[in-house]
DNA sequence: TGCACTTTCGCAACAGCGTTGCCAAAGTGG
DNA sequence: CCACTTTGGCAACGCTGTTGCGAAAGTGCA
C-alpha cells in the first residue's frame, strides 16, 4: 500500500512495468507492419540492449513474435517484431437504456465477437446483472479455458469494462443515481460483477469509454493526444482525453458539457437551470434547424478549445448521425472564426468518430487494454 | 535524446531524481516542523531503508538537516528532518505592461528580497530586457558568488521565471503578439534573457504562474489538486492546475476564460465575438452592477467546474480586490445552486488567492523551484 | 568465389537503484 | 538495572538498464 496521498515512490518493479508497456504500445501501434527492435530503442529512449531483453521477455510471454526482416541497408537487415493479438483479451460491455452491447477485443484492439441484446435498465439490478454477465460468458466462450460459471481460468482474459450513461464513481466502481433509473443509485455495479465473473471488472461513463477508444483507435489528427469527444443524442456530453489519458475529475464528473450555459437567463432545461447548450442544441434540432443546432454546439465546443487548449474535436451520437456534414460544417465554422478572432495558427479539426455503434462497447474494452499498454489511466 | 514524441522510457537515474524529488515535496510541505524518516517512507511508500539513503545524499549535498527529535513512543525517538531552505533559490519576475516586479524566492517558497520598476513594454526590446536584467541581478545581489554580469557562478541560483500577459509559448520560450504590443510577436524572449544572465530561464503566462503559485502555496482547500485560478483585473483569465501540475495545451493556449461566450449574440466583445463572459462581467462590474458581475463570473466557474470536475475556484485580480466578498459569495452561489440541482455531494469552495501583488511574482519563481519536488510540470 | 565492410543483436560484466536481514543506538518503563 | 520498543545504519542482495565485446547476417567490390 502506497502512502495516502500523493505521487507514490517509484523502485525498479515500476521501472520494468513502465518500459514493458510502453514497448507493448509500440509494439501495438505498428501493427501489423511490425516494427523493429532498434526503432523501439530509438522511440522510447531506451538503449538497443534494453530493448532486446524486454522483447525477449515479452516473446517467452507470448505477447510478442519475430515477424520477418526489414531490407538490408548495407548490414544484417533489422528483425521485425509485431504484437500478437491473441494473447490478451478484454470484453467492453455498453449498458444502456433500453440495449446491451458486448464485444470480445483482442490486444491489437479488434472486434472479435459481439453479442446484442435488448434491456430494461429500470428491470431491477439483478435483472440486469444477469444479463450482463450472461453476454459476457457468451461473447469470451471460444477462448481457451471458458465454459464455466468463474472466467478466472481463461488465461488471456484481462477483465471486463462496462460503459454506462449516469454520474458514477469510476474510483469505486459505484453508480450514482442514473438518469430516470434512482433505485440504482450507491449499487456497487464493480464489485459486484467482479464477483460474478471471477475477473476484474471497470465501471466507466459512457463519453468517457468512447473517448478512451478514440484515443486509443481514433482518427489520426487526435489519437493519444488531447481531444474531446462529443456526444449528442438524446442528451449531450463529453469525454476529454488529455495527453493520452481520459480526465474524469476527482469524482469522475468531467464532462458534463451538456448543461454549460451559453445563454443566460436563456429557456429552460430540464436540469432546473436556464440556457444550457443541451437544451438550446437539441430544441434547435427537435425543430429541424440543424444549422443553428451545429452553431449552438460549435459556441460551447468553442469554450472548451479555448478554456483546454485541445488538438481537436470529434462528434458522435444518434443526433449527429442524422447530419454528420451538418454538424461536422458548423461546429468547424464556428471554431475557425474563433481563431482567426484570437490569430491562431492552424484550425482545429473537427471529424465525425468513427466505429458509431460500437465505438462505446469497444472503448470499455480499452478500460482494461490501455493500462496494459501504458495510456495514462488514473 | 529521447523519441521524437510520446513518453520515453525510464532508467535507474529516473526513478533516483523521481523519488529524490517526492522526498524534497515532502520535506518542504512539513515546513518548519520538519518531518520524520519513516514518515518519509509511510507517505512515499518506499522503505525506510531507502529513505534514509535519500536522506543521507540531500543531507550531504546541503538539502536537508536535522533538526532535532519527536518525542518517544517506547523506543528511539524519531529523528525530524528539515529542508535547507537557504540551499537554492530562484528569481520570479512579473511583467505588466507598466510595471515589472522581481522577487527572491528560498526553496520552501519564502520570499527573501524583491524590487519594483516602472516599465514600458512599448519602449523596445533592449530597454525591457535591460530592466529585467538588472532587476534579477540587484534582487540577488546578496547571494554568494553574485555581483557579476553573469549569474552562473551564484551556485544556490536554480534561474529566472518570467510571467507575463499575452498569449506565448511555453515550451520554446517565444511571445506571441502580447495584447496591444504587436511588436514583441515572435521574440525568443527566453533565450535573449538566458543568454545575458547565464542562468536558465522560464517564461509562462501570467495566470499560469498564479496558478501554479497557489498549487504550490496555496489556500489549503486546493493547494496541489485541481483547481482553477480566475483572474479579474483589466481582463478576464484563468490558470487551470489539473492533478497538481499547470495544465498550458500544447500551444500554451489552455485558461482562455474570458472569451467564453456565455450569451448568444450577447453584446459585443473587444475581441470581435459577442456575449463574452469577459464583456458581461466587467460592464457590470462598470456600471456598479457587482452582484450581477459575480453571477456572470459565477455561471462561467460553473460551466468550468462541471467540465473538468474540479476541486476549488480561488479569484483573485485588481477588481476582484476592490469587492472581495461580493465576488466571492456570488460566485459561490450560482456554484451551490448548480451542485444542488445535480445532487452532488459537496460544494466547490470559492475563495479569494492569498498574497495578492505578489502572487505571479512568486508563481514565476516556482517555474523553477517546482520541478526540484516533483511537481507535474509539462 | 572470396574478402572487407556494415549493421544487428545477444552474452557477460557492471553500476546503481530500492529491498532485505541484521544489529547497534537510544529511548521508555518496571 | 534490565527487559522491551523503536529508530536507523551497515552489508549483502536482487533486479534494472548500461557498457564492452563478439557472433551473426547481410551488402558490395575485386
Amino acid at each position: 500500500m502506497t502512502g495516502d496521498k500523493g505521487v507514490a515512490g517509484a523502485n525498479l518493479g515500476l521501472v520494468r512495468s513502465h518500459n514493458t508497456a510502453l514497448v507493448l504500445g509500440l509494439l501495438r501501434d505498428a501493427g501489423t507492419e511490425g516494427i523493429s527492435r532498434l526503432e523501439l530503442a530509438e522511440r522510447t529512449g531506451l538503449t538497443p540492449q534494453a530493448v532486446s531483453k524486454i522483447t525477449a521477455r515479452l516473446r517467452a510471454e507470448g505477447f510478442a513474435a519475430e515477424a520477418g526482416r526489414r531490407a538490408s541497408t548495407g548490414g544484417k537487415p533489422r528483425t521485425v517484431l509485431r504484437l500478437v493479438p491473441e494473447a490478451g483479451h478484454a470484453v467492453g460491455v455498453h449498458l444502456d437504456r433500453d440495449e446491451l452491447r458486448a464485444v470480445l477485443v483482442e490486444l491489437d484492439g479488434a472486434v472479435v465477437a459481439e453479442r446484442r441484446a435488448e434491456l430494461d435498465l429500470g428491470a431491477g439490478a439483478e435483472a440486469v446483472l444477469g444479463a450482463v454477465c450472461a453476454a459476457v460468458r457468451d461473447v469470451v466462450r471460444d477462448l481457451p479455458g471458458a465454459g464455466g460459471e468463474d472466467l478466472a481460468g481463461v488465461g488471456s482474459l484481462v477483465g471486463a469494462g462496462v460503459a454506462l450513461p449516469g454520474p458514477l464513481d469510476h474510483a469505486r466502481g459505484v453508480l450514482h443515481r442514473v438518469t430516470g433509473f434512482p433505485e440504482w443509485d450507491g449499487f456497487p455495479l464493480r464489485d459486484a460483477l467482479a464477483r460474478r465473473l471471477g475477473v476484474p471488472v471497470v465501471v466507466d461513463k459512457d463519453t468517457n469509454a468512447a473517448a478512451l477508444g478514440l484515443a486509443v483507435g481514433g482518427a489520426q489528427e487526435v489519437a493519444g493526444r488531447s481531444f474531446a469527444y462529443l456526444h449528442l443524442g438524446t442528451g449531450l456530453g463529453a469525454g476529454l482525453v488529455i495527453d493520452g489519458g481520459v480526465h474524469r475529475g476527482a469524482r469522475t464528473g468531467a464532462g458534463e458539457f451538456g448543461h454549460q450555459v451559453i445563454q443566460l437567463d436563456g429557456p429552460p432545461c430540464e436540469c432546473g437551470n436556464r440556457g444550457c447548450v443541451e437544451a438550446l442544441c437539441l430544441g434547435a434540432a427537435a425543430r429541424g434547424e440543424l444549422a443553428e443546432a451545429a452553431r449552438v454546439l460549435g459556441v460551447a465546443a468553442g469554450n472548451l478549445v479555448g478554456l483546454l487548449d485541445i488538438d481537436g474535436v470529434l462528434l458522435g451520437g444518434r443526433t449527429v448521425a442524422g447530419a454528420p456534414d451538418v454538424y461536422a460544417r458548423g461546429v468547424a465554422e464556428v471554431l475557425a472564426a474563433r481563431a482567426r478572432r484570437e490569430g491562431a495558427g492552424e484550425d482545429v479539426p473537427v471529424r465525425i468518430a468513427p466505429r458509431a455503434e460500437r465505438l462505446v462497447s469497444e472503448g470499455a474494452a480499452q478500460l482494461l487494454l490501455a493500462p496494459l499498454f501504458g495510456r495514462g489511466d488514473a
